[in-house]
DNA sequence: CAGTATCCAACACGATACTG
DNA sequence: CAGTATCGTGTTGGATACTG
């Protein structure tokens, strides 16, 4: 019952649903927005949501190379579900950042 | 914003929410509906949601011991923001199965 | 029954350097 | 610009044995 854990577990994937949820943004800009993660951990994080079907990746030929990243139709629908969920999180931000292991950030 | 991800994010704990919502549960009972944990995790992952505020710990006093696992009230509201990723992973689960790192269990 | 204790393997993450 | 390669580290999860 768990899939949609598989496809956005640890620690960068749901903030990335929600940066790309925006619109097409490039690697770099994703990099600005997601403060401390590495061009590796993104690069990782990327491609395993490309391979669940939920973020597409379009490269442009260009000289520099441009790249933009989005959400096909399985992620808006993904992300709409995601909703709920962010929102309790804000709801009880307050209650749950006291708590060990839980990031207020 | 992924405060949710600190709460459920690992492989079983969000298992553990659905198996938690149809009532006070005692340990045992949990491992079996959980095929594969151990007792170790289970424990681990159990002891964590109850500091997160969403599972409740009743210990009685009896022999042979009982404890009987259940949600808070923050952890119906959890589980209420939980079902549209369920019903997401349940109405893609063939698209999801068949990607790489996704169990269709 | 309901856990702990111990040990180990796999993986995610992070820092840095390098490349088409 | 958008990555890949490499290395190191910490955390998670799994197997097994033992305890109040």
């Amino acid at each position: 019952m768990s899939i949609a854990i598989d496809v956005v577990g640890g620690k960068w994937k749901m903030h990335l649903m929600w940066v790309l949820a925006e619109g097409p943004v490039r690697f770099g800009q994703i990099r600005r927005k997601l403060d401390g993660v590495s061009e590796k951990v993104l690069a990782e994080n990327l491609r395993q949501l490309e391979a669940s079907g939920v973020v597409h990746r379009e490269l442009y030929a260009e000289v520099p190379p441009r790249v933009e990243y989005s959400l096909t139709p399985l992620g808006v629908e993904l992300n709409k579900a995601l909703a709920p969920l962010e929102i309790w999180g804000d709801q009880n931000r307050d209650a749950l950042a006291s708590r060990p292991g839980i990031s207020a950030s």
